[in-house]
DNA sequence: GCAACTATCTCGCTGATCGAGAGAATAGTG
DNA sequence: CACTATTCTCTCGATCAGCGAGATAGTTGC
C-alpha cells in the first residue's frame, strides 16, 4: 500500500464502475424482457431520437456490431415488444425507418431517468471546479480506451505469444 | 449553452466511457476466440489468483450469473482454450478447483497490461490533488449506481421475492 | 447403513447471431 | 425505355451460449 498505488485504485474503480454499469443494464433488461444487445438498441435508437436522426436496420446493426440476418432478428424482437415501429421510406423505399414508439421513451424514462436524476444530484455535491476535473479526467481516459482500442485492431498480429500451450 | 447542462455531459461521458471499454473488451475477447462471458470470467479468475482464493465452478457461475449447465459449458471452453485446468479438491471430493493456466494470465497481461499501462501513463497528467477530486467523484458515482441496482430489485421484487434463485 | 444435502455434470431445448443469398427498390448508362 | 450495378432489408439454415430438469458422485448426520 504506497502512494503509488493510488493510481492503481482509479483503474480497479473505474473497472467496477463500467462493472455495475453492465449489472445495472443487465437486471433492467431481463426485468422487461429484454437482452443485452436490445437495450444498447434502444439506447442507441433514443439517442438518435432526441438528435432527431433517421435511424434504418442498416444504421443500427451497424452501432452494434451486428449483421443483417441479426439486426432484423433484433429490429423484430423490438417491434415485438411495441417499442418501435418500421415505416418504410417514402423516399427510398428500400430503406425502412425505425420509429420510436411512446413505449420505448417511457421505458427508458423510467429507469434510466431515475438513475440519470440521482447521478445529476449526487454531482451537485461537487463545486463546478471539481467537476471540470472529473470532466477531464473522463475525457482523457476515454481517450486512451479509444486509442488501445485501435492500436490493438492494428497490432492484432502482433503480441500474442499464447501458442503451443496444452 | 447553459451550465445546467454541464452535469448531463458528465453522465454522457461515464457511458460512453464504459461503452469504450466494452467494446475494448468484446473485441478483445473475438480476436482470441473468446466470448464476452469468458473474459469476464478470466477477469474474474485472475483476480482471485492474484488474491490467493480458491474458485470452483459454483462460485464462478454464481459470479457470472450462470447457472450450473451454462457454467459448465463456460469451464469447458476454458479449459479447451487451456486457459484454466480442473482439478478435484482432495479435501471435499464433490469440488472442483479451477486452476489458472501461465497462457490466462499471459492472456490477461496482453490485455489488461498494456491497457493498464496506458492509462496510467495519462494520470500522470494530472495532479495529486486532482486524482483524489477523480478518486472522490469515481466512488461517488459508482455507490449511486450500486444504490440504484438495489432499489431496482427491490421493487421490482414485489409481492414474490423469491431470493435465492440466481 | 440410510437419508438428506451439496457440488458438478449431462441432456434436451430455446433463442440470439451468423453466413449466404433472395427480393425489392433505386441510380446510372445507352 | 430496357439493362445492369448497387443498396437496403429480409429469409433460410446452421451454430452455439445459456436455461431447466434431472443424474451422478461425494459428504454429513442419525
Amino acid at each position: 500500500m504506497s502512494e503509488v498505488e493510488e493510481p492503481m485504485r482509479l483503474v480497479h474503480l473505474l473497472r467496477g464502475l463500467t462493472v455495475e454499469l453492465d449489472l445495472f443494464g443487465a437486471e433492467f433488461a431481463s426485468r422487461n424482457g429484454l437482452h443485452p444487445t436490445d437495450l444498447r438498441a434502444l439506447i442507441h435508437l433514443l439517442d438518435a431520437s432526441r438528435a432527431g436522426e433517421v435511424v434504418t436496420p442498416g444504421r443500427l446493426g451497424e452501432a452494434l456490431h451486428l449483421n443483417s440476418a441479426g439486426t432484423t432478428g433484433l429490429v423484430d424482437r423490438l417491434e415485438r415488444l411495441g417499442l418501435i415501429r418500421r415505416e418504410r421510406d417514402p423516399q427510398d423505399r428500400r430503406r425502412v425507418r425505425l420509429l420510436v414508439e411512446e413505449r420505448a421513451m417511457e421505458l427508458g424514462q423510467g429507469f434510466f431517468g431515475g438513475l440519470i436524476g440521482d447521478l445529476l444530484a449526487e454531482m451537485r455535491r461537487f463545486d463546478p471546479a471539481e467537476l471540470a476535473t472529473a470532466r477531464r479526467f473522463l475525457e482523457a481516459m476515454t481517450g486512451v480506451v479509444t486509442a488501445a482500442r485501435q492500436d490493438g485492431r492494428e497490432e492484432a498480429a502482433g503480441p500474442t505469444p499464447a501458442r503451443g500451450s496444452s
